[in-house]
RNA sequence: GAGUCUGUAGCUCAGCUGGAUAGAGCAACGGCCUUCUAAGCCGUGGGUCGGGGGUUCGAAUCCCUUCAGGCUCGCCA
């Protein structure tokens, strides 16, 4: 349905219009001063000048083309030039009636959906995920599902990093290991075994064994440049290697994300998109989009407005190999032949920006995708412990996904058991909500392209703007809820009739701003915005409900249209959540 | 060196397409539970929005300059 501050809007324009003035300058926005009023335009003071005329007379004469107006209840001209509004109460009632009748609980699908891919999530097989991992996982499932929400059509691609130097290590360092695998004997030319020959725990271990030798041995690193070679150039045992790499990683991969509440719709890999790096080659260097220089296949990507050098992209190195830009390109027309999107999206670490916007350039430029297809960046900061520095585990190594969420995991437990009396398993479903809404919640509530400080004993406290706090907020609702249920009640036939209160009024005002919210948050691929409104949101029941009786109130109509507010602001407050990642419990 | 991002209360952060007295949370202090979950609510104190200049009727917000910090800068991903 339509946006509360387009009915506003409309009756501004019109007055504006009525008064003789352009209706440009009938602008409304959200009050500043809701101590004064709760909408507000400020157009007066912006057409003065137009006019040579003082600002407050034409908020006058707007003021006047208003009056009786059935949107406002207060319509008010003030110095120097300021027109404040009130809502009318009945149309505010109105308009949340016909929400809580909306299953979308008024947010539009959008009049043309385009097809967006999502690229997050980036984790490295044969490597654990690490908490450089979890903001990619955080954002990108946010954003997939805002997406989703407003009708569009998003595909999530987890883009595995399964290429590269990083394979010829594990290659290499196997070898030394297990030299007498089938898989390096290269007379061998039966199938290969269907058992791994390493389990995870091995594979994790064995890379950064690998990566740490290499840094010290030029003759081992060359040797591990030389299998990546040759595994990208089809050696058969490598790719066989490889294949078991996979297997193993990604079955870990996905249990983890799941913990997450992280789901990828394609399991895709750098590995994937090698077939289209020969054709996509020639085809560059055809119709001369590509030179040589010094012995590398480039493309140039500066343009005349750039403030400082934007380097060639690099398509394929003097020996021949591919790089991360080559892979990158690759899936791009990959993505198009099999998806043909209006947008891709990726969401990595901001530091990667002058590499996407090489790639982005090239894909352009080389016509590897259409003139319209979107390709943007959406960079995020990094996750900091509380000295400011990159979140380290005590002992300064890299702290393990998976560690980290139990932690936060056992100490929700231990205060909710704390707390109340309640029944273990019951307490370790909670604990594993509330832990996980602490940490989606205390990622996503900044702003995703800065740097932010990650402080657990911060994002797990009940009080404050914290995940638990906007989900104990949901528990007393449905608390109340169910109590009316008991008592005979159907929440689901109540009826929302108008405000009765100021902090009634403000619940019901924060309500009426959800699609206007959910709307301006994905154009802006800004969760935090979605967090700061529920924020908001919690706050105002939270005052509402402290002054107001609910069940104890006597006339049946009011308390049925508190229950349906109740009702209503529990729906919004879902939808938020679920939007973020994730969900609330019963009781907690 | 060049580019880029950041700098707002003791701490962590909003606000930045210019508007009225710069907002939250935490921490500190003071109230409110025989009554729907006090994991809550209400209140007090705390800021020359890094510094300086400019544009404007009006600047945390736009422009210039300067200081401090982070990050990036062709054969890693």
């Amino acid at each position: 349905m339509k946006k509360i501050l387009d009915f506003i809007t409309d009756e501004m324009v019109k007055a504006f219009e009525a008064a003789g003035y352009d209706t440009g300058f009938a602008k409304v926005t959200l009050s500043n001063r809701p101590d004064l009023c709760e909408y507000q335009c400020n157009g007066a003071m912006a057409a003065a000048k137009t006019y040579k005329k003082a600002p407050i007379m034409i908020a006058k004469d707007v003021v006047e083309k208003l009056q009786g107006n059935a949107v406002f209840s207060k319509i008010d001209a003030v110095n120097p030039g300021f027109i404040n509004l009130d809502l009318n109460p009945e149309f505010l009632g109105d308009y949340l009636r016909t929400m809580q009748a909306d299953p979308d609980l008024s947010v539009e699908k959008v009049k043309n959906p385009r097809k967006i891919i999502i690229d997050y999530g980036g984790p490295n097989v044969a490597k654990p995920l690490h908490v450089g991992h979890l903001r990619s996982a955080i954002i990108g499932e946010s954003i997939k599902r805002m997406g989703r929400f407003l009708g569009h059509e998003v595909i999530g691609d987890v883009h595995l990093g399964d290429w590269g130097l990083q394979m010829g290590l594990i290659i290499t360092e196997l070898k030394k290991r297990k030299p007498e695998l089938v898989y390096f004997d290269e007379s061998y030319t039966g199938e290969y075994p269907e058992e791994a020959p390493f389990t995870i725990s091995e594979l994790e271990e064995i890379y950064p064994a690998a990566s740490a030798y290499s840094k010290e041995h030029e003759d081992y690193r060359e040797e591990a440049m030389q299998a990546t070679y040759l595994l990208q150039h089809g050696h058969r045992g490598y790719q066989g290697i490889l294949k078991h790499i996979l297997n193993v990683s990604v079955s870990d991969l996905k249990r983890n994300y799941e913990n997450l509440n992280v789901t990828f719709d394609l399991w895709k890999g750098e590995s994937d998109a090698q077939p289209y790096i020969p054709a996509m080659v020639q085809y560059l260097k055809e119709n001369g989009y590509s030179y040589e220089d010094q012995g590398a296949v480039v493309v140039d990507v500066k343009e005349e407005t750039d403030t400082k050098e934007v380097p060639p992209c690099m398509i394929l190195k003097s020996d021949g190999a591919s790089l991360y830009t080559t892979t990158d390109l690759a899936t791009i027309v990959q993505r198009m032949e099999d998806y043909h999107p209006d947008e891709i999206l990726y969401v990595v670490d901001k530091r990667q920006e002058m590499h996407f916007i090489q790639v982005f350039r090239c894909a352009k430029k080389a016509k590897l995708v259409d003139e319209d297809t979107k390709l943007s960046f959406l960079g995020f900061g990094t996750m900091n412990g509380k000295d400011g520095k990159p979140f380290k585990t005590r002992e300064g190594g890299v702290m393990r996904l998976e560690y980290l969420l139990k932690d936060i995991e056992e100490e929700m437990f231990r205060k909710i058991t704390e707390n109340h009396a309640i029944d273990p398993a019951e307490a370790r479903e909670t604990a594993k909500l509330v832990g996980l809404s602490a940490i989606k919640y205390g990622d996503l509530s900044n702003q995703a392209s800065k740097d932010y400080v990650f402080d657990l004993d911060r994002f797990t406290s009940f009080e404050g703007n914290t995940g638990p706090y906007i989900l104990y907020t949901i528990v007393r609702i449905k608390s109340i809820l169910n109590k009316y249920r008991e008592q005979g009640g159907e929440p689901e036939k109540a009826v929302i009739t108008q405000p009765a209160s100021p902090s009634e009024k403000a619940l019901m005002l924060s309500l009426a701003r959800f699609n206007a919210v959910c709307e301006n948050a994905f154009e802006e691929y800004a969760p935090h915005k979605i967090c700061s409104y529920i924020y908001e949101l919690a706050n105002n029941f939270n005052s509402f409900y402290h002054e107001t009786r609910i069940l104890a109130e006597e006339n049946p109509k009011q308390k049925a249209s508190w229950i349906a507010l109740l009702a209503l602001t529990r729906d919004v407050l879902e939808k938020c959540i679920d939007v973020l990642g994730f969900s609330a419990p019963e009781r907690m």
